[in-house]
DNA sequence: AGCAATCTATACCATTTAGATAGACATTGT
DNA sequence: ACAATGTCTATCTAAATGGTATAGATTGCT
């Protein structure tokens, strides 16, 4: 029931590009040792990232990640949805017919999943990145350790 | 990040005992039947459920499992905690120290964890047994199917 | 006493997922 | 040319999930 590690350090990488935005890209790096991820690890996400249109890379020297949107318009829900998927309590709550039991209408538990649903939703979309590095900057907060599962 | 298909039996065993309260034990076998669930996980759910005093049973002929507890006192809540922990997206932010990480007064994305803790405790706590089982008469509701994760 | 119906205990197993690593390869800036 | 970077493919281990098998202990009934 718990965020996955990979789902953590999603968020954790797209922070750290967010702090960077409009500048130059961040290598992979240099994001892994920022936030403790371990390199390789961290490659395959970035690489699953790019492929949702959150980010952009470039080869070579002087190379690395780039965000791609205004971090003001990536919501933590947005990254959360899109490594572990949009259902956060049961598959079966899924507008769609093919993933529904056969009870979808009529089953006791749906409403409490829908319900749970929907509040988390609501709260994860209401964190966007700028808003985050904002915040760190204010704080001096820190995002710094991601072994914290 | 969805909960366990054997958080779900849990729930619809418990459910199952709920609608019985009061009356003779439910044998394994029925309620496996009832809810559509493994036997054999199911004596295994029952046995844990029983360790955390959620239910009593009785062996031999017209043995069985009986809810110990009046369903009203019991919530959806308590059995996902017992069976799934406590914690729902990340363990950092636990009350206990050793499930702390380093920055945990510090930490930019802690918050979040926390807002969405408390607010789906809150919906699950919400919920009782007796108040499920009143429901499911009054809709002709039925959790009869219980494959819809 | 004896038997059948139950729960109990222990062990096992297959599949998936999480988390991580290694090495060769393609691209780019200088 | 070459060094710095991202990309791709393959593998690996550990843990969790979901489930099965078998033998045993207890109880109620006759």
């Amino acid at each position: 029931m718990t965020i996955s590690q990979k789902c953590q350090y999603a968020i954790r990488a797209t922070f750290e590009l967010a702090k960077n935005f409009g500048k130059e890209p961040l290598k992979i790096s240099y994001i892994a040792e920022e936030q403790n991820i371990p390199v390789k690890f961290l490659e395959a996400i970035l690489a699953e990232l790019k492929e949702a249109k959150f980010l952009t890379s470039k080869r070579g020297a002087h190379g690395g990640y780039t965000l791609k949107t205004d971090p003001a318009k990536i919501t933590v829900l947005d990254i959360i949805k899109f490594i572990e998927g949009p259902m956060f309590f049961a598959k079966c709550i899924s507008d769609e017919e093919s993933e529904r039991c056969p009870q979808y209408n009529a089953c006791t538990f749906l409403p409490i999943w829908q319900e749970a649903q929907e509040a988390v939703s609501k709260i994860f979309k209401s964190y966007n990145f700028a808003q985050l590095v904002a915040n760190e900057k204010e704080n001096t907060g820190s995002s710094h350790d991601a072994n914290c599962l």
